[in-house]
DNA sequence: CGATTTCCCTGGCCGC
DNA sequence: TGCGGCCAGGGAAATC
């Protein structure tokens, strides 16, 4: 379940790796999800970027494909976007791992002669290639709301967005609208700390300005500890992060809060298991 | 248009 | 040991 962190932790470590190569080859496994990655095949990477929990990188060298969009500049070449869903792993290999490598769902073949591999076991990921700046075949990333350290994810606008919505304060986290990049472990985690229900539908201005700090604070805690590994999550070589170890309140239903002893509880909102305190995060 | 619902996927785990 | 049932859940598309 890779989220802000563990996909600014891939970008960070593949960054290095991939900028200045140029892409030789592409295989694809058959599926509308997988198959573009045959069009990046004859760019070279220019850059490494993130928004949210998607990973763009920008190609130099590749014609653009279909109807150009209007409002994006001409010439500035194209993005291969891979969101990496619940499952996905990159992974920069030598050419002789190839084979055998289960839930492969593409490769890249660079001009180094190594192999920049998808692997999906779950198949909820998808890659794109895109005219640069072009989204609106991606809708979520289309609309996806400012970087969580960014000044334009401000405690006001946080506080209107919920305050105008009928949706509970969690469900509006992982819309990716208000601010990008959270998912299920670290909306609990950011609730948590700040001391927010879940559930809430209603935010004073502490109430806001807590959660905004926390977003920041619980993703920024995670990307510096290489992200949460549960399940399946591996960072781009193959190693785990630390960050599960520091997780105060998701999954941990049962247990006793860290901050009043109080044990947390379970409930379900958007069909996620949600993990909260009953008495320091009152609704 | 916003909100809600459905569907996509497979490995791991549990109970019998 | 085998197997059915359940769970993990982000995003796209369909529907309300």
């Amino acid at each position: 379940m890779p989220e802000l962190p563990e996909v600014e932790t891939i970008r960070r470590q593949l960054e290095g790796e991939l900028v200045g190569r140029h892409i030789d080859d592409a295989w694809a496994f058959p599926h509308a999800k997988f198959d573009q990655a045959h069009d990046a095949v004859g760019g070279t990477f220019t850059r490494l970027g993130r928004r949210g929990k998607y990973l763009i990188a920008t190609l130099s060298g590749v014609a653009g494909r279909g109807e150009p969009d209007p409002t994006t500049p001409a010439g500035a070449g194209v993005e291969l976007v891979v969101h990496l869903g619940m499952t996905g792993r990159l992974a920069v290999v030598e050419v002789n791992s190839l084979e055998d490598t289960p839930h492969l769902r593409a490769s890249w073949t660079l001009d180094d002669g190594r192999i920049l591999q998808f692997v999906d076991v779950r198949r909820f990921g998808r890659i794109a290639v895109v005219d640069a700046g072009d989204h609106r075949s991606l809708a979520t990333l289309d609309r996806i709301g400012p970087e969580p350290f960014d000044d334009a994810f401000d405690a006001e606008s946080l506080r209107r967005t919920v305050n105008a919505s009928r949706r509970a304060v969690k469900t509006q986290l992982l819309a990716q609208r208000v601010v990008a990049g959270v998912g299920n472990i670290y909306a609990d985690e950011a609730l948590w700390l700040a001391g927010v229900h879940p559930a809430s539908r209603r935010l004073t201005r502490a109430d806001a300005e807590r959660l905004r700090d926390a977003v920041r604070e619980v993703l920024q805690a995670g990307i510096d500890h290489g992200g949460t590994t549960l399940r399946d999550y591996r960072d781009a070589h193959g190693g785990t992060g630390t960050n599960q170890h520091r997780l105060a309140c998701y999954g941990r239903f049962g247990e006793p809060c860290r901050r009043c002893g109080t044990e947390l509880r379970r409930t379900v909102i958007d069909a996620r298991t949600t993990t909260f305190c009953p008495v320091c995060q009152r609704r």
